[in-house]
Parts: structure tokens; sequence; C-alpha cells
RNA sequence: GGGGAGGUACCAAAGUGGUUAAAUGGAGCGGACUGUAGAUCCGUUGGCUGAACGCCUUCGAAGGUUCGAAUCCUUCCCUCCCCA
């Protein structure tokens, strides 16, 4: 493969290249020396639950291991285990080791559903950030100006509303700077939200001797709401650990403009392909429907294997279309002894369920007409019904339960 | 160190002694419509009491005044601005 078709592969579904002449300069000295490439990317220690967000970095990781280069897997467990007191992320928890360390396993055995191992170097920073003196923190301090980190684009925001900064956030762009340092990092991805911290890397690397790295910034991929960047805090997102038709699901509910970002982000379907889709689009040649319920196979597929993506369609159509039960549900023990006369309180009854958190809201919810027994709506909600085995609870759009008594 | 502004529910933002569990908007949730899309419409968004104009908890924290406080007083904590 020559390098303009790396240079192309690299290309895919990515927001900006800082600088794509230095990358290809990289590429050639790579091959030269027969020395693979390092590229890094930082990963949040809190948050291992890998959704399809994260997928558009570790798949571009991925194209890298594949044309030959080394990843190193980065978790930022040193800011995790000094914990952030930052306003905005206020309650942002502070991690013991032992937690750090399990949610790097967490973290393992999905990304690798991605990543290739044998080229993915995890890493953490509290290896050498722990270690710095407070001398050699004040040193890479006075390499940046104050008026360089109110560039940054949160920083002049908050600013300027005359919202709080705390001192040590202008440090943690340095730190994550320091961090290609100690990997002598060639590439660093990360979110276009990044882009501040990836530069400023750069600038270290340099006052460090180092050649500076590559930057590749990435879309922030939306979440299934269509609106936020895809996180587990806003609960827009699709986990890859998640069973296939939760997946499939999901992604069908995703509004229709969002479709083809999807496809070009976190799938393999190729670019020419994925531009006839847009132009059939355009000219109604098919409907948006069978188009997202591709994109839904694809994903799932992609985790779950092609023949699980069927199935998951499968019982999306009897749940959705033919308005049947799902195979398979959940099953909600009911104990004897919390039965009069075999009834129990229909409001009771939701609150254990475990879906909603108080009487009120299970109220609520049956007064709007949100609770089925059996496809029949029950709509008061002082009913005390008669609850036989294999009964089925329907709670809002989405949640079948089926009730065994015990 | 001095002076000023401010902290209200998931978020934004009204409210300045009782009719305030707290206007309004956003977001969320439920329903209708649909393609589990979007748009739209309706409902709903502290908890408990198996109905309540009943009780409990909530307007940064703790005390106090009052028959009654998000609203007044005291102390404390936090944020922002101006000056030094």
């Amino acid at each position: 493969m020559d390098i303009k078709e790396e240079v192309r592969i690299i290309k895919r579904g990515i927001e900006e290249i800082i600088s794509e002449e230095e990358l290809i300069k990289k590429l050639e000295r790579s091959r030269e020396e027969k020395r693979p490439l390092r590229i890094k990317q930082g990963f949040d220690p809190n948050a291992p639950d890998i959704h399809l967000g994260h997928t558009v970095g570790l798949r571009k990781l991925r194209q890298f291991q594949d044309l030959g280069h080394d990843v190193y897997f980065l978790i930022g467990d040193f800011t995790g285990m000094i914990g952030d007191p930052s306003g905005r992320s206020a309650t942002r928890k502070q991690l013991t080791e032992e937690e750090v360390k399990k949610n790097a396993e967490t973290y393992k055995a999905q990304v690798f559903k991605i990543l290739n191992p044998e080229k993915t170097k995890v890493v953490f920073n509290s290896h050498w950030l722990g270690k710095l003196s407070f001398a050699e923190v004040l040193k890479i301090c006075s390499k940046y100006t104050v008026a360089r980190m109110l560039e940054r684009d949160d920083f002049a925001t908050r600013y300027k509303e005359e919202r709080p900064i705390g001192i040590h956030e202008f440090l943690y762009p340095l730190m994550q700077g320091y961090d290609s340092v100690a990997l002598n990092a060639d590439v660093e991805l990360g979110g276009t939200d990044q882009k501040f911290n990836l530069l400023v890397g750069r600038t270290i690397q340099r006052e460090y001797g180092q050649e500076p790295q590559v930057i590749i910034t990435l879309p922030l991929l939306e979440g299934i709401d269509g609106v936020e960047k895809m996180s587990k805090s806003l609960n827009n997102y699709v986990g890859i650990n998640e069973q296939p038709q939760d997946i499939y699901g999901k992604i069908m509910s995703i509004p229709d403009n969002l479709m083809i970002r999807y496809f070009e982000l976190v799938t393999d379907v190729p670019l020419d392909e994925i531009e006839k889709m847009k132009i059939d689009l355009e000219n109604n040649n098919i409907h948006p429907r069978d188009l997202k319920k591709r994109l839904a196979r694809e994903i799932v597929g992609l985790y779950h294997g092609k023949e699980a993506s069927f199935k998951a369609e499968e019982e999306f159509e009897r749940v959705f279309k033919e308005k049947l039960y799902p195979e398979k549900m959940r099953e909600l023990v009911i104990k004897k002894e919390d039965l009069k006369n075999g009834k129990i309180w229909i409001t009771e009854l939701v609150v254990i369920s475990g879906l909603v958190s108080s009487k009120g809201e299970a109220r609520r919810l049956i007064e709007q007409g949100g609770v089925k027994i059996d496809g029949e709506k029950i709509s008061d909600p002082h009913l005390d019904i008669t609850v036989k085995d294999g009964m089925i609870l329907k709670i809002g759009k989405l949640n079948f339960i089926k009730l065994v008594i015990n």
C-alpha cells in the first residue's frame, strides 16, 4: 500500500489533521526505519462503559494498528486519583487505586473488541505525573502563558461569562501535553473539544526537544437524542456491551438526519456507498426507515455478529410492527406473601418493577396511561389486580416485564 | 485588604413576610399521531399517606425574629465584578 492510500484511510471521518505534511513525513520515515509510529489517545478513568461515541476514536486507532503502528491507550488515572474539584463537574468522584485498576480491566475487556491487543499498550499517566517534582511542574508552567490558556474555547467562554475557572484547570492541558512527552508520541487523537489540549502537547514536546506530535481531531458523535454529544451522564448513549436488541432499538430511535453521520463514523460501510445513500435519500428512492434498519444491523453486527443483527431485527419487527411481545423479557418475581387474596395494588407493582423511584411517579405513569397489563391499559392507580403467573406488565413504550409468582 | 453583585427544583430564570411544593422556558417522562424518526398536540415533573385544600422535606449552611420566612436579622461557606 502506498502512503497516499494510507493517508486516505486515516482521513476518513476525521475533523482535522495538523498537519498532513508532518504526518506524511512521519509515515515515510516510519517505513524507512521500520519503526511503527506511536499513536496516543487518552481516556477518562471514570467512565468505563464504552459507547459508540468512544468507538469513533477507537476505530481510528484500530486503523492505525492495521497499518502497522502501535497504540498507546492512555488512562488518565492521575486526575482521577487527585479528583477534580472544578465547579462544573462538581461531584467528580475521587478514585482509589483499586477502582482505577478495576476500571482499567473493564476498559480492556471492551476495548479489545475493537483494538488489536497485540499492538496496544495500556498506560497510566500517574506513572510519570505522580513522580514530577514541584520544581518540574513550575518549569512546565513557565512555558505557557495565561493569555494563551484563555484562548481555549471553554476557558474563554467561562471567563467572559464570569464563571469560575480553577487554577488547576490550567494545569490539565499541560499535564496532557507532558503525557505526550513521556510517551514520545508521534500522533495524538482526540475529540474536537480536545484540540487545544492536543496543541499544547506539541508545544510542550518542542520544549523537551521532541518532534511535535501530529494531531488528529475526531468529530464528537451526537447521542441518540441527536442534539448533545453522546455521553453516559446524558443517557443518550449506545454501549457496545449492550444486548443486540437494545442496540438495534436505540439506533432505530435516532433522528433521521443523523443516519449518514453514524454510517460514516461508526460503521465499515465504504464511503462511496454512503454517498449513494445520501443521494437516494434526497431523491426519496429509499425509505429512511429501511436505511436506518441497515444502520442498526451494521452496528449490531460489528459487536455481536451478523446473525445476532438479524435476530435483533426480527425481534424489533415483532414488537413494534406486529405489536407482539418480545421473545425474551425481564422477569419479576412476586412473592406469594406480597399478595392479598392473590391481588396486588397496581401502584405498588409498578414501584416493585424498579422502573420508577416513588409511588407518586408510579401513580402519574398509571394515570397517564403508560401502564398495561396483558395488553390492557390500566389507568386507575387504585386498582388491585389479580396476579397470574406469566402475566405481562408493560411500562412505558419499551419495558416489558413478565410476572412470575413464587 | 476595601467596595459592589449574587447563590432558588435536572438546567435557565421569576418570586422579596401568608393565597408558594414555589410563575415561565428548556430538558425529561407519559399519551395521541408516526417509521420506537422528525414536526405537532395533550398531560406531567419533591416525597409519604392506597382520594386530600393532610403530613414531611425543599429556595447555599447553621441559628434567630414572627402566629407564619425562599422572602426579615445574625454568623458562616461559595461564586463573580471593580479597586489595591
